[in-house]
DNA sequence: TTATTTGTTGATTGACGAGTCAATTAGTCA
DNA sequence: TGACTAATTGACTCGTCAATCAACAAATAA
């Protein structure tokens, strides 16, 4: 069989090395296809430019990501289990390590002028958000859901970056608690709307 | 009287509009000199480089910023006054410019991995969390401020991300109202339990 | 006036990096 | 074996850009 699924994804997992090491994207195509052992005119040929292997770094990120939710919501019980699901595979290892970080906010700021960064940015935020809807659903009402999943949605993303950016302040578990007990608030005052 | 404090107004502004037409820190010196009206070599002659003519950028952001908050909370009559108002504060229209949200993101990456840079985000983020705990006391007890305080800023910077990355599904308004609903609850909740 | 400081720039450099391409090697199969 | 295809690369091009510096102009002081 060929090799090309192979350095696909060596050069994939050396992008983001490298762009953790750096922390931009400022990172040459050489540097990273020479610590995926190959040349980078390889690089260019598989990829065509540096944009395209850094969007494939991130859709495999999402996908790992993706597969984690499905995981988590294949074995939750209840409603509950569910919201809570999501919230915890937001906030898993794999979404906390330096080189994951730093390629999430290098693609924020890509999907400020990239289209197609944009569009996988707004598939993600558009998956997260349906996701959260359905299983909110029954803990806070078909009308509140929407809503409430914007709110949840926003406190992941924005305790996420805070501690991207201030590990030492706050570390996974804590952004995780947090969230949750959000998630209490918005179902206590659901339960007392009714 | 000296043009020093002139030319280095012009540079910064003229900094800002280019990262925002840009939407990355891939803009020239000398883009942004001609911009401003000067030579490259007077930038770096105020500046002394390129990263610390973007944190005097910065620093120009935060400070109008700043003085938002500081105005709204010089007006407010009450407790929750002040929180909401810090909390306006964060979505008024200054900051969702679309140059003064490509200077925050790129500014994000940029803590990654400049010291000053992440100081400088440090700063910021304890005076607001200093600020919201100080208004929330009174509103949701001194025990609890803090940990609200930190669901209340991670709100606002999430759901400003999401403005950011995707203005059409949700304006600054509506970010704004949702933060607010939070804030209802987490008071609601603190009702319920005394 | 001349001397001195302040403001300013054009010209230059040195380093780097994305992307191309012609050429080589390894693998396949008839 | 030889012919064909896939995989891979070294060497090169072309452009870019941060940073420097020597020199010039303008204002200010003596």
């Amino acid at each position: 069989m060929s090799v090309e699924p192979i350095r696909r994804a060596q050069l994939v997992e050396a992008t983001i090395h490298e762009i953790g090491e750096t922390g931009s994207l400022n990172v040459t195509v050489s540097k990273i296809a020479k610590r995926a052992g190959v040349s980078s005119a390889l690089a260019f040929h598989y990829f065509g430019d540096k944009e395209q292997l850094f969007l494939a770094s991130m859709r495999y990120i999402l996908a790992v990501y993706g597969a984690e939710v499905r995981g988590a919501l294949r074995a939750a019980q209840t409603p509950k289990d569910r919201v809570t699901g999501i919230i915890r595979s937001s906030f898993s290892p794999a979404n906390f390590r330096q080189d994951v970080i730093a390629a999430w906010l290098n693609f924020y700021v890509l999907a400020l002028t990239s289209p197609e960064a944009g569009r996988l940015l707004r598939v993600y935020h558009r998956r997260l958000h349906s996701n959260l809807v359905y299983a909110l659903r029954q803990l806070v009402g078909d009308d509140a859901a929407p809503d409430v999943a914007k709110r949840i949605s926003g406190l992941i993303d924005g305790l996420y970056l805070h501690y991207a950016l201030n590990p030492s302040d706050s570390d996974g578990e804590h952004a995780e608690a947090r969230v949750l007990t959000s998630l209490e608030n918005e179902i206590a005052a659901y339960a007392d709307a009714h």
